[in-house]
DNA sequence: GTCTCTATTTCGTGG
DNA sequence: CCACGAAGTAGAGAC
């Protein structure tokens, strides 16, 4: 069980004093309160006062949540220094950070609660199906884009960037290949463009290039502009690459992993 | 003062039976325990057991912390269901969203703490500097970039898309103006010599047009390729244009804010 | 440190 | 709803 330490009500004072003395070395503390948050730096916000969930990490990372949102409405990264200090009647939250040069500024003038934890937690979090899975899986297996492709190099760098798949097909032309493991939009096309372009540049008008977008989908525009500028698209079915690659991990056996993806 | 109750020690299963029975409506869930998670949906994840903070709002969006770093280690935007509910030792948070379809599965084994709180915030957030504010600043102040440059219209949009500011300069020749509020890169000069190019085809190659990217900063390459295309540069101070657009608000002063913009 | 690109990006806005 | 670009994007990888 993890060592977890309450402030409410009575004892707050105590919490209070906690963590504005001792470093909070190696312990994540949650505040609960009515606060109101300055930021300056890259940008210049301010908020109200209102209640807000407050979480400062051991290593100086700092998070205020709304009641709603996915997104913390203030934060600071890791890099920062935290001080936590009262001042008249309030206590304040104040991360810095040099670079960039920027601070969040956090006064709470009521305090609900303060959780003071030291969280054990060493496992390794693992993710499939990422863009360079996908990359690696097709760069070994290049007949699921077109029968008797080859591959001759995996991110190529060549001036304007990296080719995804640097591949010939069946008649010895060189293939570029683009992949995106979801919608490919106008940007994908220019930028598999812009590869094909310097190719052609290096290799003269006799070579021919050709150049493929690999995705699950594509947007309209996006399809348009590439039959325009005589490349192709391929679908990829990132559910079958999964299979294919083959995971087993299954513990939650009410619905198929499969379902979930893409 | 927010309504919170804490369950902790004894009270935890009462803490469970309220947040798994009851749908969690207006209120904050906040579980701290050992537990394991899995996610498939755009891609697929897995992380071991580990002592984690889990933060459910009632909008449905979801989060997972780890005791370190900014970002969450899992999560799940508010367009979410989430399901509480008992199986076998563990306590499972099921969260489920349609578009995309996917899914975050959690499994608790060890419970340090259960909070549930009804947070008040209606604070307005407010945002200053944004790139849309330098916009209409420099909009109504083009000479900050150039003097004589005149603001026809913001925003324009041409087929390749939205110039930020449409000009003409002394000798009425057109301006494109492209706003970056931070670092210029290769695709901003890229993207502003595409409205240019634009521009030239239907203005025929008697017509002279500029085209000035405006940032606090440019990458190297970003520079090298804009003289190469014969566009300019134009440093802007976002200090300067904070301290013009004049703002007063400053509450902790022990710094001045300007300090720490950009 | 600088630069570039990905991301379970999220979020807004305009068509 | 789709498409596209901004974000205090954050974070990783290459140079």
């Amino acid at each position: 069980m993890a060592k977890i330490r309450v402030y409410v009500g009575q004892n707050l004072d105590k919490g209070i004093k906690l963590i504005s003395g001792e470093a909070i070395e190696k312990k994540t503390v949650i505040i609960i309160g009515n606060c109101r948050i300055q930021y300056e730096g890259r940008g210049v916000s301010r908020l109200d006062w209102g209640e807000r969930i407050i979480m400062i990490k051991s290593d100086g990372s700092l998070l205020v949540h709304r009641p709603f949102g996915y997104l913390p409405v203030n934060w600071q990264p890791e890099t920062s220094t935290i001080h936590i200090f009262s001042r008249g009647e309030y206590l304040c939250v104040k991360a810095v950070r040099s670079k960039p040069r920027e601070r969040v500024f956090i006064e709470l003038k009521d305090i609900d609660m303060i959780v003071v934890s030291e969280l054990e937690d060493n496992a390794q979090f693992i993710e499939y199906l990422s863009e360079a899975e996908i990359r690696d899986f097709l760069a070994s297996h290049p007949e699921i884009i077109e029968k008797g492709l080859r591959t001759i190099s995996v991110e190529k760098n060549i001036e304007p960037g990296f080719i995804d798949l640097y591949c010939v097909d069946e008649k010895d032309r060189i293939v570029v290949v683009e992949i995106k493991r979801h919608t490919a939009t106008v940007n994908a096309v220019k930028q598999l463009s812009t590869y094909i372009n310097a190719l052609r540049r290096e290799y003269g008008p006799n070579r021919n290039i050709r150049g493929i977008l690999v995705a699950p989908s594509i947007t309209k525009n996006a399809h348009e502009l590439l039959v325009k500028l005589g490349m192709e698209y391929r679908r990829i079915d990132l559910k079958a690459i999964y299979e294919k690659i083959g995971r087993t991990i299954v513990r939650d056996k009410s619905k198929s992993i499969l379902e979930y993806i893409e």
